[in-house]
DNA sequence: TGCACTTTCGCAACAGTGTTGCCAAAGTGG
DNA sequence: CCACTTTGGCAACACTGTTGCGAAAGTGCA
């Protein structure tokens, strides 16, 4: 819908390399290593060695990487570790629900340094509700201690994200139409991005892949490259994309509708008109007292999905999964086993939606112009 | 498991626009378009009129595009029109399956303009069966009034696309592990890609996005970033998926794996050792000569493919749909629409795998070298 | 017929990218 | 102390798309 596809210029190309350069030092800082040489950074872009001292002295210049100490010498001159300057900026996400807005300050690599929530109800009316949530956003803006590069939220419904204009608000009609993006822009001052919860929880998966999952088997490499799917299972069933590193929004951004895959043809009726719909059966054990029986149905909907996109590995979130979170873990990753999909299984964090708006707000300067946005 | 990201020098980014370029030819040239003249082309990328120029320059002293005429005028120097010159490059196409192999010459633009069928039992030694397909392959080329670009094979099974290796061949064991491509570029000495049969069954629907659709409405413009799924219904039940424009392939080049999809938690026992599977009710019900009650399973699982990843269309392919193409595309439409998810649905063409693979070997000249390969 | 105007498109000079050749810096090992 | 290795920067370079300007090729009106 947009334009098909863009030409590149010098500018575009200039960015695309700054932004490939800090998302290996972002990784690198995440994993917890001291640095990243030059040289290094030059193998894994396939640039020249000079292409990368240039790109990383500009870096420099504007703060966002700095030297990070010296390694061992190998018969030769050591090499100088870079670093992502983590403290140079900042960001900030929030989620949205009905009666709460959570709000999260990160630094540079997305990492949580501070956490607000205030209660706030969607059902005042909107011109009541946005300044309380410029109001409520702004109390973290202000832990800053350096320039914020943007402000990020997550909230239910379906909503446009690239305008970040609300379509339907389920519970709260009157905020139908709302084109929050602009209205938060105009009161911050500050980017504003705006996106699906579930969108933004899966992205907060990125930077920690290790995702509670098994400790010791974190080898899963964080290529930026890998694909995930995560499950939200609430008061409702839903689903995100990660695909090769990117979020799956479909055409119409309406990817992710999990809860309505039929599991069962001729199961009990569904509130959407269907029968034996997974998000009907999982709600149905939920409420029965069965949460292993709910473990295991998400688990059958985890493997056809697995099977259908060869996902690396699953996430589970979402407050059902969180009042027994290893009995959920435990029985999907054996109902994958068993057919033959054996899949890391991790859950989601606390924090979920919050940090991923937060990384959502960063995503600009690790994602050049080049990187085609679905 | 590749190289996450590359980084982006000057050839990248000449090959990238020059690729869009191409494309953007191609598009009209299979839109029956007249041609698209240096400003229309200068819009549609962003890049100046200057550098259009100068890229179109290029791109005619190798012979790839030519001035096809002007446009009237609108009160100044008329627009010339420029189109891809679809006899300079030919590509060839194979479909291997167990007994023959069927190959395509096509155009530039990816349009079958000559095909050939011969016997070609893949049950003979590799080392017989190898000349067997080179030899068939090259009375193909021997008909390309000009260059060829490339040769692309389809074939079942799983394989590692990039390698172009055979991991298990059903049927014929005594492939596995063949490196097809080396083989056939050592014998052809020509760049060869190998593919999946329903990855390449679905690429041919990209330049034909009518696909046998309902005439009028073929206003579904060819974004080169729709998504759509490509279900194949014969001895057995799979899929592709082609989303923004691109395969996704899965980590593992194990995406579209359809058929074993559940769907009636409590069905019948699948050869693959699990209950309800979508492919064994569909085989079941085709024994049955119940082809409608099949369409109608095949409408289920291709609601619940699309309410998860939002596709602009299905494509139907395989023998069994074959044998009742409108019956399969009318029930399958019908179950979408039933279910709230009204979507185009098309048939895939006759030849579509090896068409599909004629269409891999052209697309390196049509997609940049910035664009990830996932 | 002539002139003003619009639009397309190319030539020339320019800014900025990554690349190459070369050299200083900073270690190790003899 | 000196060869040697490795890192990383400086300067010149080749090439990209961009800008300024002008020629070409039409239309429309006097």
């Amino acid at each position: 819908m947009n334009l098909p596809t863009a030409g590149a210029n010098l500018p575009a190309l200039r960015s695309h390399n700054a932004a490939l350069v800090l998302a290996l030092l972002r990784d690198c800082a995440l994993r917890g290593g001291a640095g990243v040489s030059r040289q290094e950074l030059a193998e894994r872009t396939g640039l020249t060695p000079q292409a990368v001292s240039k790109i990383t002295a500009r870096l420099r210049a504007e703060g966002l990487v700095e030297e990070a100490g010296r390694r061992a010498s190998t018969g030769g001159k050591p090499r100088t570790d870079l670093a992502l300057a983590v403290r140079a900026r900042y960001a900030v996400g929030a989620h949205l629900d009905g009666e709460r807005l959570t709000a999260v300050l990160t630094d540079l690599a997305g990492r949580t340094v501070a956490d607000r929530t205030l209660p706030l109800d969607l059902g005042l009316p909107v011109a009541e509700a946005l300044p309380a949530i410029a109001a409520g956003l702004r109390t973290v803006l202000a832990l800053a201690p350096a320039p914020v590069v943007g402000v990020g939220v997550g909230m239910r419904g379906p909503l446009d994200h690239t305008t970040g204009v609300l379509h339907r608000v389920t519970g709260f009609p009157h905020w139908s139409g709302c084109p929050l993006r602009a209205e938060l822009t105009a009161r911050l001052h500050l980017p504003v991005a705006v996106d699906k919860n579930t969108n933004t929880a899966a992205l907060s998966v990125l930077p920690h892949q290790d995702g509670n999952g098994d400790g010791d088997a974190a080898a899963a490499d964080s290529d930026p490259g890998d694909s995930f799917a995560y499950l939200h299972l609430g008061t409702g069933l839903g689903a995100a994309l990660v695909l090769g590193g990117a979020l799956h929004r479909g055409g119409r951004t309406g990817a992710g509708e999990f809860g309505h895959q039929v599991v069962q043809l001729d199961g009990p009726v569904c509130k959407c008109g269907n029968r034996g719909c997974l998000e009907a059966l999982c709600l149905a054990a939920v409420a029965a007292g069965d949460p292993r029986g709910a473990a295991r149905l998400l688990g059958v909907g985890a493997a056809n999905l697995a099977a259908l996109l060869d996902v690396d590995r699953i996430v589970l979130g979402g407050g059902t999964v969180a009042a027994h979170p290893d009995l959920f873990r435990t029985e999907v990753a054996a109902v994958l086993a068993d057919r033959g999909r054996p899949l890391p299984v991790g859950l989601g964090r606390p924090l979920a939606v919050a940090e991923g708006a937060a990384l959502l707000a960063l995503a600009p300067l690790f994602s050049g112009t080049l990187a085609a946005a679905a």
